[in-house]
DNA sequence: CCTTTTGTTGCGAGCTGTTCTCATTACGCT
DNA sequence: AGCGTAATGAGAACAGCTCGCAACAAAAGG
């Protein structure tokens, strides 16, 4: 019987994260990370355009397969979910370095940028805490024109 | 032939803001707007509570129509639009008094509460001007647990 | 190894919130 | 009062998303 090699494999956190909750690493879980990795935090997509995005490379993963992979990787918090309305929610890779970015859209294009400020995390847990909530999560969406829309 | 009487009656800024524009006052147009001044600010309502709402009073008012006239008063800035997400879009009088309010919501149950705070809305319009955008709105949204609902 | 267990997928049906179509109604101007 | 046109109602259509279920596949156990 051959005897696995010595140094063991590492599970990618991703991987790790699933098996001590007793769930399973499978090929289309590894595709739909990786595509976020790919291409990097800061853009967002729709589970329509997760799919074609696939689809459109040869791998076939099933649309509702994409809904169940994309909460959990939100559940797991290595995505997170923006709700800026409009044709579906999008959704983002979270990077650890930029935790609680908030977001400027172009309502008319579509556009989007993302900014950090102090001030608004701080709004948030002040407001939490006057009500006697417990803070989750907050963002700020402002919606407004970019330079190209806003002169035609 | 009984003519009208002497004075003029004033249209509502409702009304007027119609008119200038080759609309017209409808009585539906004129129940959804009522429904939501006698419930006052603060509240926020879906398409279908709207509609239900008067439903029970005894108005009917079709769905559709109601979909068309609250897309019609957000343009007209006397509802504002809130995309809290979780069973569709709210709607909610745009009191003059506090015009850029921002909501904490609780996830669990719905229950929703405003506040105020000139931080975010100066977070908001320096990210409009740091990208060369032209800011129409700002809202925060920040999710959290309420008292009850956390503690079970 | 082969079997059992159990998590996962793919497909299509179904659901929810919203918009559209179009025939009919009715507001507002003269 | 009559006319032009905006607005309504009813239901079909649509988009985004979830669900149910049979087939599948990866661990676990004999």
């Amino acid at each position: 019987m051959i005897s696995p090699p010595s140094y063991r494999s590492h599970p990618s956190p991703f991987e790790s994260g699933l098996r001590s909750d007793g769930k399973r690493m499978t090929p289309q879980r590894k595709k739909v990370l990786s595509l976020f990795e790919e291409i990097g935090s800061g853009i967002h997509l729709s589970a329509e355009e997760v799919h074609s995005k696939l689809t459109i490379s040869g791998e076939k993963v099933s649309l509702a397969t994409i809904y169940r992979t994309l909460r959990l990787l939100v559940k797991m918090t290595f995505l997170n979910e923006l709700d800026l309305s409009e044709g579906g929610n999008r959704f983002e890779l979270l990077s650890h370095d930029h935790p609680d970015h908030h977001h400027l859209i172009c309502i008319r294009c579509g556009r989007t940028e993302e900014f950090e400020n102090n001030n608004v995390i701080n709004a948030g847990k002040e407001a939490a805490t006057n009500f006697g909530f417990k803070l989750l999560e907050s963002s700020l969406n402002v919606r407004a024109l970019c330079p190209k829309c806003s002169n035609k």
